[in-house]
DNA sequence: ATAAGGCCCTGACCGC
DNA sequence: TGCGGTCAGGGCCTTA
């Protein structure tokens, strides 16, 4: 599941592959992939434009084509954007196909469909609903705790909401809480100011290391696990302190790791390091 | 405005 | 072995 530092990767990774390239023919294989324009037209509209820029917003990897467009590209849960040689099969989750001018193509495959691709000239619509970028100067310690102030809401679904800092999911949510020793059921006007600084420190030191790992690559079902465009795995799966840990011992207090629902989503935490109300 | 629940999807997994 | 049911999960939409 591509949270920030998988985006941030793969980012990375695809830009000196793609960079100065241009988009000779594009293929839409399932139509609902592509969330603007009509997948048509985004064929149409795409042919003959050239990759220049490569940023990251959030979970969203913006590529920068000749002036207007941009093409955005969300993975959502099982997405994947690969450069292959342009005689490459489309297996049957292949939904979308550019060909390249130096005779390979980028494929983007997904499994659950989730993902979405859309091509603009106004991409700053299509992310207007995001918060600050959590490694930004716009992220502070005092804009978070205003976002968190007096919400009823547990402090794990806000950190899951995109408005109040993109780029955070559920695997960086469990691991910067654990870091700020926040129990991820506490709701979030609950938290004291100290508190709030401990989790904004938390989510920069969490996702600054995923990063230089290059994120998380989880292990089990090949479908979640996410691989980067090389396909190398990450090294952040083995910093994991409670994640995908149920019932191993807490590294800190040798607790069991607990995993309960919120926001229904999985979520992981150590009793003992994250007491369910704040100590005096 | 906020909180909660449904929906989209399909491979993996479980129990029989 | 085969089959049906359940689950996971990001973001958007609807409902209250």
């Amino acid at each position: 599941m591509p949270e920030l530092p998988e985006v941030e990767t793969y980012l990375a990774e695809l830009a000196p592959e793609l960079q100065g390239r241009r988009i000779t023919a594009a293929e839409v294989v399932w139509p609902r992939t592509i969330a603007q324009p009509a997948a048509p037209a985004f064929a149409d509209a795409i042919r003959g434009l050239g990759f220049e820029r490569f940023e990251r917003r959030g979970k969203y990897m913006l590529f920068g084509l000749d002036d207007p467009f941009t093409l955005i590209v969300h993975l959502r849960m099982t997405g994947k954007l690969q450069v292959v040689p342009a005689d490459t099969p489309r297996d049957k989750h292949t939904h979308v196909i550019l060909d390249l001018d130096d005779g390979r193509s980028l494929h983007y495959r997904d499994p659950r469909k989730f993902g979405r691709l859309w091509l603009t000239g106004a991409p700053d619509q299509v992310l207007a609903r995001l918060g600050p970028e959590p490694l930004g100067e716009g992220f502070t310690s005092e804009g978070l705790a205003r976002k968190v102030g007096g919400r009823q809401a547990s402090i794990k679904a806000l950190l899951l909401d995109q408005s109040i800092v993109a780029g955070v999911g559920n695997i960086y949510a469990d691991e910067a809480l654990f870091k700020a020793r926040i129990h991820p059921a506490r709701l979030g006007g609950s938290l004291a100011a100290a508190e709030v600084a401990g989790l904004h420190a938390g989510i920069r030191e969490v996702l600054t290391l995923a990063i230089t790992l290059n994120g998380s690559s989880l292990g089990g079902s090949a479908l979640q696990n996410y691989v980067r465009p090389n396909g190398m795995p990450g090294g952040f799966q083995d910093q994991h302190k409670v994640f995908r840990r149920t019932g191993q011992p807490c590294f800190v207090c040798g607790q069991p790791i607990q995993r309960i629902i919120l926001a229904q989503r999985s979520t992981h935490f150590c009793p003992g390091c994250q007491p369910a109300h704040a100590t005096p």
